[in-house]
DNA sequence: TTCATAGTTCGATGTTAATCGAAGCATTGA
DNA sequence: TCAATGCTTCGATTAACATCGAACTATGAA
């Protein structure tokens, strides 16, 4: 009859076989759709609509609604980590899933999206800026942080043209190859345009792919403390 | 309808409030018997042998029955992990309770099992034992390791004779004051005998009090790597 | 506007499982 | 051997909830 944290309330979320095979398939990091974890685990739309509510309210999920999607991806980190401590006693050895994004190499690897850099640079280069508390997520905005303000002047990017603009500056975009976050606005944008300047990377005329230098690709990787090549 | 680890399983079990209360009690290392965690859950005696029996058969308690007792702890450290982890979920910061044991400090400390170290420092020296790879378990049986019967001799016991008895070298005992394990079996005998004759330890003759003198305290601390003092 | 697609809400149904009383079993102590 | 204590098993009751069909809302496309 002791209250402490309530274990039991999360666990319960957890502990309903749909929903862990939701929970399982979102441990990719990827975030997707309602019907795509429908499909993942076996059951129509509306009960796995049902399941997806309960487990944003939960807090276990964070759902961002994109035109007529709705994508679901883990809350955070912990709740990672404590669905790969319950899969280890599960069964001993954590394994996580893979999960295949679309088919062209190169476009998958970076390519543009509107006017920003997305794929799995782009997504690395996100992480990597939040990592690193340049930017941060506040309720639904993200902002741009004091450190990373002084991160993006340094690289000699005017930011107060920019934020003269009526877009805003930081905007997070869902990645439809790799169901993740990449940065969009202003911001994105300008980062964008910036390694183009210093010849680092260059757009392709006919497709959307962005094609790095090999000096290009090194500088990225210094400055985002990052390992593309080894992906 | 995929299969992973089928973590949903050993989620609704720690899903059940009764089942998670139990649980959470079990957090403090110490083993509890059935009626005291039916106490702590608030539910029958009944209730809770059923919720014990599907703990067990889960694989997340251990059952250790003495005389018409029956004690249940973690079965491991990686239930602890979990649960610690789905506390942090629940409320960002973890917080572990604390259970109190009996009353006399002395008696507390370290006394006489039978004829074994018990008490804080006989499960102080269990643990260290057991950290250091001298002894483990192996299955339901504790057994003396290659590197322990090194310790073991090192220190000037005779193993061999001890082992010519029939009473097994190595058992475990439930310390019902610090309701965790300590070595009995006449390894455990004899190491308090080793103590006696080494002048680092008396036992008081009316109750069941071990005094360690002040250079056999230090002389315990240095041998298991273990702070008694600081407890 | 009209159609199609993606999700949500509602209501009815069926299954699961937590709960406890009562009776049974095992261990201890006299 | 008898009584007391600690725990388990059985059976009946009850409450919770996962599930899906059907109807509804919202977004995007033609």
């Amino acid at each position: 009859m002791k209250e402490g944290p309530d274990i039991a309330r999360i666990a319960a979320l957890i502990g309903d076989p749909a929903r862990a095979n939701m929970l399982t398939a979102l441990m990719s990091g990827k975030a997707l759709t309602v019907s795509e974890l429908a499909e993942e685990a076996g059951i129509t739309i509306q009960t796995a609509s049902s399941h997806l509510s309960k487990l944003e309210g939960g807090g276990l999920l964070r759902p961002r609604k994109q035109g007529r999607h709705k994508y679901f991806s883990l809350a955070n980190e912990d709740v990672a980590h404590a669905l790969e401590a319950l899969m280890g006693l599960a069964a001993g050895a954590g394994h996580l899933r893979k999960r295949t994004g679309p088919k062209d190499a190169a476009l998958r690897k970076a390519r543009v999206c509107y006017n920003h850099l997305a794929g799995d640079m782009g997504t690395q280069m996100f992480d990597a800026l939040m990592a690193q508390n340049h930017i941060k997520l506040q309720g639904e905005d993200l902002i741009l942080t004091d450190k990373g303000t002084h991160f993006i002047t340094t690289l000699g990017i005017d930011l107060d043209s920019l934020q003269a603009k009526k877009t805003p500056l930081c905007r997070e975009c869902l990645d439809w190859s790799e169901r993740r976050s990449h940065l969009a606005g202003s911001l994105g944008r300008a980062l964008l345009s910036h390694f183009e300047t210093l010849n680092w990377a260059k757009r392709d005329q006919n497709t959307r792919v962005v094609r790095f230098s090999r000096e290009g690709l090194q500088e990225f990787e210094r400055l985002f403390e990052v390992d593309v090549r080894r992906r």
